[in-house]
RNA sequence: GCGGACGUGGCGAAAUGGUAGACGCAAGGGACUUAAAAUCCCUUGGGAGAAAUCCCGUGCCGGUUCGAGUCCGGCCGUCCGCACCA
């Protein structure tokens, strides 16, 4: 139930935070210089495309950033927390085509709208580092640094077999393709071949993998993402001779990639891609041929397909010659499961010991013959199913008896030995490519010149800037359309000539917005003072769906920029944080259609039913909220509803961080109780405060003492728990020592001493997580400071340990009692205590303890 | 198919190998109130018992240990990533 007048509604949170906020602002309280002597400390969360709106998602990952930005600042460190727009991308110019809006004036707008949302939550931003991507002064220096990469080597155009979104009318990247439907459209995505500029990862596919274990603090689930789509395989190449007789144009070798020579003796067969130039060669002579490999790149074009088709081959006649026998011919298929590029495009097939191989024997009744044995046994046959795993070579000779790996090493050397083999690795990674066929986005420098071919426009007439002038009235890209925008005089010969109209994949945009914010108005990419100070990122907060897009482009980024003295680091992100999604459940109407929670109500026999109408809804399970399922509950709602504190509160209690969190509405109203509870224990004191910085008195009531104790050790819990991201336990540790001093006796000596000294704790240890009543409520204590100027309090070592402890006492390992006995006492006294207990001797029934295990301060379990 | 994560009350969840269920939500009972809201107090894993207390209990089956939610092995289930990668 939202608060409203009829509630007592002490803390007016929609009055005050407005005002809090403008104090912080007015003070410049979260501008960052770039020259302090505090540590530094560089907290980041992934920037938001700018759809007009922050939604639930939004809010959970900046409050947790802004709980580390605050926190951190507590801790006494220069903490650099900026904020920015990805602001490239289709939505605006769907917004174009669809509501006849400028992409420019509709992201501007929708900046100027989810600026002013984000403010309502009291984010501890600098924003004078604001940055949008969409700005020429932003793509300027991306531009600069695509041509900086293009003279270093890292920029390469060619032509390949790309993805095609049927729906974007654009290209994508490997890793933007998700089961086979592009990333952003959800389309089937089809295969072309065309011209497209590539960022050249590869490179340090190496690098990339093996700096993936200095990575610390990265979840272990990212790394091994990462790990598996780099892919590295390390294998043999192969050169196999050809019949030449058979083959079409003569050609007498065929190179193969294997992670298995050491099956080389179960080889029966050979296998080319579709695409593999052999196998072109020979369909220019066998018509069927040619039709079969046609039927395979049609069969292709949807990668849903690809991955459901069955394997198919095709005898091309021509016979490869196995490198240990001269005289044992194997027959050479087009096969439509060897993907040409991956590898050579090419294979030997051994049926014996790999699935796919297997598979195609059957289909085509190809000989199987067994090369591994389980337990070296020679008789050992290959049945229904092929074989795997490891074994010792049998029916190979040279190779028989040794185990696998050894057998590997041996095929190795021979075949290097005669000139046929060669060690190798192989990745799964390929090029980014990163050309768009879209307007907004960030246009490549490059002039096409029938001349000079592509030349990069010079550094001097950056940027290029997007046209404004442009339509969206046909399909494809208006800047192809546009009349005058891509004629222009080539920058080496001057002659006319076309500029590039592809643009940048947004996420080149995102891949280097980490660095801009060090110094974000500076005429070069990255200052490299600014740069050196502040990077790496000490802590990156964000959705682990960007695990691999995201993530890895920003890797390839930084080194990228180091390569051509942009930056100088290894890893953009020292700690990654990755945050779950928030859920709701659905609702759909008799009439099949989705409702939003707003439209629903619970009736009192628990069932669900529209608001409209009455009639029953069925309810959905509880998924990721999305637009398309109206399972969203508008953040902007329950800001002006509750305030800023209380979303922020509920999004950091109960769920761990990084699960999935539950959207409720009871949780809500439970976090505004809980600071409604705290203004009121400050405001309304059931024990009066001591006065401000009044000396501790001489003694205190135990209850007192205690409360102090719980006090100090709330301190070092919650300290430690925001350290390692546990913001639900440090909600839950803060909430119970509310609860301790509710019950502290006000008659208790010392008792409004503790409680001024407990409350001016609790309100700076509450400070990162709601941040405006903590304000508020240092303002109450009596302070004419900022909280958020406060330092982060001290836990006294000498009240966080007792002096007695309770120890439990287990019979046989089951608990039966407990004891309390001073802290550190002897062995012995802790024995004697628990044989005293009644129950413990009940439960011993009459026998002698045959071992009793005492742990210090612990247990003590005694053993009958 | 391969790889990974996770299974604890009605629900979200806590718990360096040492008193399982902290904290919260929901529910029930009570106080205050003309009444409600708000607030406060009590109960709340299952079972037995008047009570003390006892038995059972962290997906299932085993193991290690004085002691296992936690470690090991094997199942079952859910979720995620990759997937004709040679």
């Amino acid at each position: 139930m939202p608060p409203d007048s009829s509630k007592n509604e002490r803390y007016n949170a929609r009055a005050a935070e407005a005002r809090w906020q403008q104090t912080w602002d007015e003070r410049g309280i979260f501008a960052t210089k770039n020259d302090d002597p505090r540590p530094k400390y560089y907290v980041l969360e992934m920037f938001p495309y700018p759809s007009g709106r922050i939604h639930m998602g939004h809010v959970r990952n900046y409050t947790m950033g802004d709980v580390v930005a605050r926190f951190k600042r507590a801790m006494g460190m220069n903490v650099l927390h900026p904020m920015g727009w990805d602001a490239f991308g289709m939505p605006a110019e769907n917004a174009a085509i669809d509501r006849k809006v400028h992409p420019k004036a509709w992201t501007y707008d929708n900046i100027a709208a989810m600026k002013k949302q984000l403010q309502s939550m009291g984010l501890s931003l600098d924003w004078a580092r604001e940055v949008a991507t969409c700005d020429p002064s932003y793509y300027k220096h991306q531009q600069k640094m695509f041509l900086d990469f293009l003279k270093a080597g890292l920029v390469e155009r060619k032509q390949s077999k790309v993805n095609w979104d049927p729906v974007d009318h654009t290209v994508l990247a490997n890793e933007q393709v998700i089961d086979g439907r592009g990333w952003r459209s959800g389309a089937e995505v089809e295969q072309r071949d065309l011209t497209q500029w590539f960022f050249k990862i590869s490179d340090y596919s190496e690098d990339l993998l093996k700096a993936l274990e200095t990575l610390e603090r990265w979840p272990e689930k990212v790394r091994l993402m990462q790990k598996n789509w780099i892919g590295r395989s390390e294998g043999l190449l192969v050169r196999f001779m050809l019949d030449t007789a058979t083959a079409p144009n003569n050609e007498s070798e065929l190179e193969i990639f294997t992670t298995r020579p050491d099956t080389l003796f179960g080889a029966k067969f050979m296998a080319l891609s579709p695409d593999h130039p052999l196998a072109t060669a020979a369909a220019a002579k066998n018509p069927k041929l040619a039709a079969f490999i046609a039927e395979c790149k049609k069969m292709g074009t949807a990668q849903a397909e690809i991955d459901t088709a069955e394997k198919l081959g095709f005898d091309t006649g021509i016979r490869a010659i196995h490198p240990f026998d001269a005289s044992w011919k194997l027959p050479v298929y087009v096969a439509n499961f060897i993907l040409m590029d991956y590898g050579t495009g090419a294979i030997f097939g051994c049926p014996a010991h790999d699935q796919r191989d297997f598979d195609f024997a059957t289909k085509y009744a190809l000989p199987i013959r067994t090369v591994v044995a389980p337990d070296g046994d020679a008789s050992f046959k290959v049945g229904a199913e092929p074989y795997v795993g490891p074994g010792r070579i049998v029916n190979s000779g040279f190779l028989d008896g040794l185990e696998v790996e050894e057998a590997k090493k041996k095929v190795g050397a021979r075949l290097k030995a005669d000139g046929n083999g060669e060690s190798t690795t192989i990745w799964r990674l390929r090029d980014w490519l990163i050309s768009r066929q879209r307007y907004w986005g960030c246009p490549i420098p490059i002039v096409h010149c029938d001349s000079c071919g592509t030349v990069p426009v010079k550094a001097a007439d950056l940027p290029v800037k997007l046209p404004d002038d442009v339509s969206f009235d046909r399909p494809g890209n208006p800047l192809d359309h546009h009349p005058t925008w891509k004629h222009v005089g080539c920058p080496k010969c001057g002659k006319p000539a076309r500029r590039e109209t592809d643009t940048c994949d947004t996420f080149v945009d995102s891949s280097w917005y980490f660095a801009r914010f060090c110094s974000p108005r500076a005429a070069e990419p990255v200052a490299r003072e600014a740069g050196d100070y502040w990077l790496p990122v000490d802590q990156y907060v964000g959705g682990v769906e960007h695990a691999i897009l995201h993530l890895l482009y920003s890797r390839f980024f930084t080194r990228a920029m180091r390569k051509t003295g942009h930056a100088n680091l290894d890893e953009p992100f020292a700690g990654l944080f990755t945050q779950g999604m928030v859920c709701h459940e659905s609702y759909k109407s008799q009439a099949g259609k989705w409702l939003y929670p707003e439209e629903i109500e619970r009736t009192a026999d628990g069932s669900v039913v529209e608001t409209a109408t009455g009639q029953p809804v069925t309810v959905g399970r509880r998924e990721v909220m999305s637009k398309s399922k109206k399972n969203v509950v508008a953040p902007a709602r329950i800001i002006d509803e509750y305030g800023a504190d209380t979303a922020r509160l509920f999004m950091l209690s109960d769920s761990p961080p990084e699960r999935d969190l539950e959207w409720s509405e009871a949780g809500v109203d439970g976090a505004f109780r809980f600071i409604q509870r705290l203004w009121r224990d400050v405001t309304e004191p059931e024990i009066p405060f001591a006065a401000k910085g009044a000396a501790r008195p001489n003694a205190l009531a135990p209850a007192a003492e205690a409360a102090l104790r719980a006090v100090h050790k709330t301190i070092a819990s919650v300290t430690e728990n925001l350290e390692g991201f546990r913001f639900n336990v440090a909600v839950a540790q803060i909430r119970t020592l509310a609860n301790t001093l509710g019950e502290l006796d006000p008659k208790a000596d010392g008792a409004g001493w503790v409680r001024r000294e407990a409350y001016e704790t609790l309100v700076r240890l509450v400070g990162p997580m709601v941040p405006h009543v903590a304000e508020a409520m240092w303002a109450e204590l009596g302070h004419a400071t900022m909280l958020c100027d406060e330092g982060w309090p001290k836990a006294d070592p000498a009240l966080l340990v007792d002096g007695t402890v309770t120890l439990a006492v287990q019979v046989n390992g089951k608990l039966r009692g407990t004891i309390d006995i001073p802290r550190d006492a002897p062995e012995e006294v802790a024995r004697t205590a628990a044989l005293a207990v009644a129950n413990v001797q009940t439960a011993m029934a009459g026998k002698t303890a045959r071992k009793i295990v005492v742990v210090p301060n612990k247990i003590v379990n005694i053993v009958v």
